[in-house]
DNA sequence: ATATGGCCCTGGTTGC
DNA sequence: TGCAACCAGGGCCATA
């Protein structure tokens, strides 16, 4: 009893973690990628990787992340040059130009190109393919020197012409690699509308005649592309919405405070991991979404930062779900 | 058509 | 103390 191994071992790790400070252990752990941490990477990456061409690729052995073959991806992405990283939903995707073999040859010319800001326009700036990289749970982006060894769980490696190294790694496997030729298909597209576009009307339309509970349904990719467990819990808490109400059963005033709460919550977490968005590769993957500060998320039996009413945890659609009993109606 | 639940994965944490 | 079981969840798929 008292003071144990394993508690002590926590503390000094919590006491040695200077960028979190925080007093529980268990929270320094990566956040799950949900629509601000991919904005945060797909931004942080496009600055550095525009105008880069890519010379070789290397993937591994293992077939979950790889939605399009290795294969496919190989022959798909060599040669081609970044356009531009963006993001939609919670996917990242990379627009990239014609395949420019005369770069290939040169790859000091790009890198000369990008010290005289703006970045330099290839021949022709029309994307001719993405490649859509999927974070799921664990996946990360890194743009890495190529001397540095790559971490562990590394699935992919794409060597670039200004001499770095953009790595996707993933321990868990749930991301995905994927690949679209638009000369032969449509261009990537999340199914579900842009959480922080949609306007008041679209989105209450979103949730009519659904009999499922609302936390389920701001889950629900089709329908928003983007949200995942921690901002459903937090906007579901501002908006003072019990996860369990079903949406098709929230008036026009609870789904108007629902979409308010969301796109607040969402902002503020892009701003928040903007905030530290420059160093994001380079500290080998460390986000800074620590000083975000949930009200509900992985606070059960913790008081209300509101009202003190104990935090509860429920299970909903298999996913878990925190709400104040009294904040929530 | 629409909603639900199981499954894939590893690492951190808990329980025995 | 050390090992095993458990849990986290995004997306996909089968099922009701």
């Amino acid at each position: 009893m008292g003071w144990g191994f394993r508690q002590m071992f926590n503390a000094i790790r919590c006491a040695d973690c200077v960028r979190c400070r925080r007093a529980f252990p268990t929270r320094y752990n990566q956040p799950v990628p949900e629509l601000p941490e991919v904005e945060t990477v797909a931004r942080s990456v496009d600055e550095r990787v525009r105008g880069d061409q890519i010379l070789d690729v290397w993937f591994s052995s293992h077939t979950q992340p790889f939605k399009t073959p290795p294969e496919v991806l190989a022959s798909g992405l060599l040669g081609r040059v970044f356009l531009a990283v963006h993001r939609s939903g919670k996917h990242i995707v990379c627009e990239l130009g014609p395949v420019q073999a005369a770069l290939r040859n040169n790859p000091t010319f790009l890198t000369k190109a990008r010290k005289n800001s703006p970045p330099i326009e290839p021949q022709n700036p029309v994307p001719e393919a993405q490649w859509i990289v999927h974070l799921g749970m664990t996946g990360r982006l890194l743009v890495a020197d190529p001397a540095t060894p790559a971490p562990p769980h590394t699935h992919a490696r794409l060597t670039l012409s200004s001499g770095k190294e953009l790595r996707f790694v993933d321990p868990r496997r749930f991301g995905r690699l994927d690949y679209k030729d638009l000369r032969l298909s449509e261009a990537f597209l999340t199914p579900g509308s842009e959480p922080l576009a949609i306007a008041p009307k679209a989105f209450a339309a979103l949730f009519r005649n659904r009999r499922l509970p609302i936390k389920a349904a701001l889950l629900n990719q089709s329908l928003l592309a983007g949200v995942g467990n921690i901002y459903a819990d937090e906007s579901l808490f501002r908006a003072g919405i019990r996860p369990r109400r079903i949406a098709g059963r929230l008036s026009r005033a609870e789904l108007e405070s629902l979409r308010h709460a969301l796109q607040q919550v969402l902002r503020r977490a892009i701003r928040l991991g903007g905030s530290s968005v420059s160093d994001y590769v380079n500290a080998a993957g460390e986000p800074g979404f620590f000083q975000m500060e949930h009200c509900v998320y992985q606070r059960t039996g913790l008081p209300c930062r509101r009202c003190g009413a104990t935090i509860r945890r429920i299970a909903i659609a298999g996913r878990s779900s925190h709400y104040c009993p009294h904040c929530q109606r």
